[in-house]
DNA sequence: TTGAAAGCGCTAACAG
DNA sequence: CTGTTAGCGCTTTCAA
């Protein structure tokens, strides 16, 4: 690349610590070695090899991160406040994508233990005694978001399970009386961490089992377009005021534009509330219902956590933070 | 970390280099010695320090990418694909975000070329003589996307301006006789590379240039609340059968947005043309008519381009990919 | 089939 | 105030 310390020591003729020292600004030196040496450095335009100097310091001020894929908006604002702190806080972000591919995701994390990031922010597709064992054989500290792993295993997130309680809650108070719970194909659960989903729905049950009076069901299979027919049934429940509860905004979303299609009206017909807050419900009429799962600040926790973990501290290793249930006009 | 080939070879006896031999498995190797050296490593969870190969080869097999930020949908959907394709290709990607600010940018890269990342792609928010030559200066191939800078820094994109130009005809044949571009500021064209809504302003005014009848204006500073109240003044024209035509969708379905809430019809009392054909559209009725700027395709043939270049290829200089003007319901 | 030696560019401990 | 030495973990000749 460009010139060394090396080289600079060869041409000011001082040793390679002379020049370092002038580099760095400490050490005792005298001013005009200095001043020459920092003028040919700046004259060449030297630049410090990072990697070399990663080598021996054993840091790399990297933070890995791998998490499901940012054409999802909840990811995408997840990483940008994940590099805007990271950024502040002096460390570069390896970006890393698993695609819900459990092997992948292995390979990936051992990509980066390999590349010698300091830490990991991880929101995992797998799950499970192995992965933890796994997870805790890394020589690097990692913290997990989204989808719980273990007690063992650092986390930040929200309580789902009392969100997805406090949703439902809102929605008996709006007096439905029959209310479906739509979320991601839960036989999953097997091969992938689908742990916030099955929080919510725990969370809905558990709400539900204190009324005698008010209908309940589950819809999960909402990754396949034609369970959006089968909705068209909850609306045939003319007696009972029907509101769909969906674990995940985009499932709102996709079913909001199936009944605008459809003529269904919105709350008139059914009440719909969604689960995320993605920020793009802010251009989407009418304005969804949903939950704040406080993602921005779930990525900063999560990486101010991981800094203090990469320092040799040990914060909490759970860390519960806010959410809140948002009143739309779609319920 | 883990163990190293030293310990390794101390361990079964043999030298270094032998153990490089059998873990790379090439070279002439007896099998007896191969098999426990491999038994060793694996055993003892061997991995290799890639910081220490990359300090000998020369390579880290990361690809820097620096973009304005991904709370931005489509820089989220470009970094989505740019990971994609790096994975394929078997690099990482480091990710870093300028905001529109300048001396970030440089600062980010500078960082990126210190940690010898092996090529970087770039959205800059620079633009001028100076940065150019910056960016000639830097030891790594670079590609830019999304901002033009000159003709010797390699490019992939689209021909905003002809696509701006072919919106405006789509415009004109559907017999609107009064057409507003709506930008950002562009006085920040000083500060700031806004190449692409000075292209898509470029195309707006020549494909107007053409007609006599046809009214325009321009509304560039979009990045203010209260110039969404000025759009009001163009219903006025009631004369006249107006469209928006504006430099990028967010701009779009904020004013989407704001006339839902006044109750103006779209495309009834006005018509709206969006750029950049964003994901959540998807999701925002009406349908916004827009113009696709190819992002993932732009992303993916940007991260082959870099890799060429980094392999010693000279690939075009500026690829320029098709665009497509979409119909919505909102002209 | 194996090993010795040199070196990537930098840091760090210690000595002068 | 400055220099020497050693070494991070790996690759890469070259020699045996």
């Amino acid at each position: 690349m460009g010139i060394t310390t090396k080289e600079i020591a060869r041409i000011c003729e001082v040793s390679r610590t002379t020049v370092d020292r002038a580099l760095k600004g400490k050490g005792r030196i005298s001013p005009v070695t200095k001043e020459k040496i920092l003028s040919v450095a700046n004259e060449r335009g030297y630049r410090p090899d990072l990697l070399a100097r990663s080598l021996i310091t054993g840091k790399t001020m990297h933070i890995g991160v791998c998490v499901f894929d940012i054409r999802n908006y909840y990811f995408a604002e997840m990483l940008n406040s994940i590099e805007n702190r990271a950024y502040e806080k002096g460390y570069f972000v390896n970006i890393n994508l698993q695609e819900e591919d459990r092997e992948k995701e292995i390979r990936i994390i051992d990509g980066m233990v390999d590349h010698r990031v300091d830490g990991i922010i991880l929101c995992p597709v797998n799950k499970g005694a192995e992965f933890e064992k796994y997870l805790l054989s890394i020589p690097v500290p990692v913290v997990v978001i989204g989808n719980y792993i273990s007690g063992r295993i650092p986390f930040v997130g929200i309580n789902e399970k009392q969100a997805a309680y406090d949703a439902v809650d809102t929605l008996i108070k709006k007096s439905y009386s029959r209310i479906v719970f739509v979320c991601p194909p839960l036989a999953f659960g097997n091969s992938k961490n689908i742990y916030s989903h099955e929080q919510r729905l725990s969370g809905f049950q558990e709400r539900l089992a204190l009324e005698k009076n008010i209908d309940s069901a589950v819809i999960a299979d909402m990754d396949y377009i034609n369970s959006l027919n089968s909705l068209k049934n909850e609306l045939s429940y003319g007696d009972r005021k029907t509101a769909l509860f969906c674990s995940g905004d985009v499932y709102a979303l996709n079913i909001l534009k199936y009944f605008h299609k459809s003529g269904v009206g919105v709350p008139r017909d059914i009440g719909i509330m969604g689960f995320d807050n993605i920020h793009i419900l802010e251009f989407v009429f009418p304005q969804l219902s949903t939950v704040s799962n406080a993602v921005e600040q779930v990525a900063v926790t999560a990486v101010d956590s991981l800094i203090k973990r990469m320092n040799g501290e040990e914060p909490e290793n759970k860390i519960i933070l806010k959410h809140r249930v948002l009143l739309g006009s779609t319920i």
